[in-house]
DNA sequence: ATGGTAGCCTTGCTA
């Protein structure tokens, strides 16, 4: 089982680079952030023409996630819980069979020291709380989304610059972590322990070609979805697109 | 030389 995550920047802007990553990559589950758009004008017949099954959740402009998926969508979970006031759309969660996705866009909590920031961390905090509810289940699952967390400088190309930054301060970094000691894995550290490997290129001062990034995009798993991973890889292609998001996929590959 | 880019029901905000 292939479950991919990937910021889009706009689900409509990226529908023919959304599109061709199903086609060549096909995962059994694609987590999307920032689609920007409302729920009702998600492109779902665009997707459902590839065999995908799609939910989303989402609002004008701003936010919204979804899950792409081969198999429909189960017990699907439309908000992060601990919040009823909190109308920002940035959690959806579904079971495909015996493993459950979350597709998950935490605020990036910029600039530092203003509500944006209480924000990220009370989310964050929020997140721990429904991780550790999910591990009494003892069952797969994985948490798959942008942290808009950097956890170490290995993950930032110019860790000085970022020291102020929400993406890589202590705090955003301490409940990362939280998640971790909860039994959560970081996939990609599982496979992979270089630094400097990222999900993430600012579109301005050619960041991209300079390979100077972020990895900010992670698939956290339970215990029990580390017990069948065999694979786990970011996918640099469709970041080098004429029109990319500034986001390029991650994805992990479960044992049936 | 306080910049640069991208997206959005755009003229400011978010990232």
């Amino acid at each position: 089982m292939k479950i991919a995550s990937w910021n889009v920047n706009s689900v409509k802007a990226r529908l023919p680079h959304l599109l061709a990553f199903l086609a060549a990559a096909e995962p059994d589950v694609l987590c999307l952030q920032e689609t920007k758009c409302l729920a009702e004008e998600f492109p779902t017949a665009a997707i459902e023409k590839l065999g995908y099954h799609a939910e989303a959740v989402g609002q004008r402009s701003y936010n919204g996630v979804a899950l792409v998926s081969k198999r429909p969508a189960e017990a699907v979970r439309r908000s992060l819980p601990g919040a009823p006031e909190d109308d920002q759309a940035r959690y959806l969660e579904a079971v495909f069979g015996e493993v459950r996705v979350a597709s998950l866009y935490l605020p990036n909590g910029n600039p530092v020291g203003t509500d944006k920031f209480a924000y990220k961390l009370a989310w964050m905090e929020r997140l721990h709380a429904h991780a550790r509810t999910l591990l009494r289940e003892e069952s797969p699952f994985v948490l798959a989304g942008d942290y808009n967390v950097c956890p170490t400088d290995e993950d930032v190309y110019d860790p000085a610059a970022f020291r102020g930054d929400a993406l890589c301060r202590p705090e955003s970094r301490s409940r990362f972590r939280a998640l971790l000691y909860l039994g959560l894995f970081d996939a990609f550290r599982v496979f992979h322990r270089e630094p400097h490997r990222y999900t993430y290129w600012d579109y301005k001062e050619g960041r991209w070609h300079r390979d100077e990034g972020l990895r900010i995009d992670h698939l956290l798993l339970s215990p029990q979805a580390v017990d069948r991973i065999v694979a786990c890889d970011i996918d640099k292609g469709p970041r080098g697109k004429e029109r990319a998001s500034d986001h390029t996929p991650i994805w992990c590959e479960l044992a049936a």
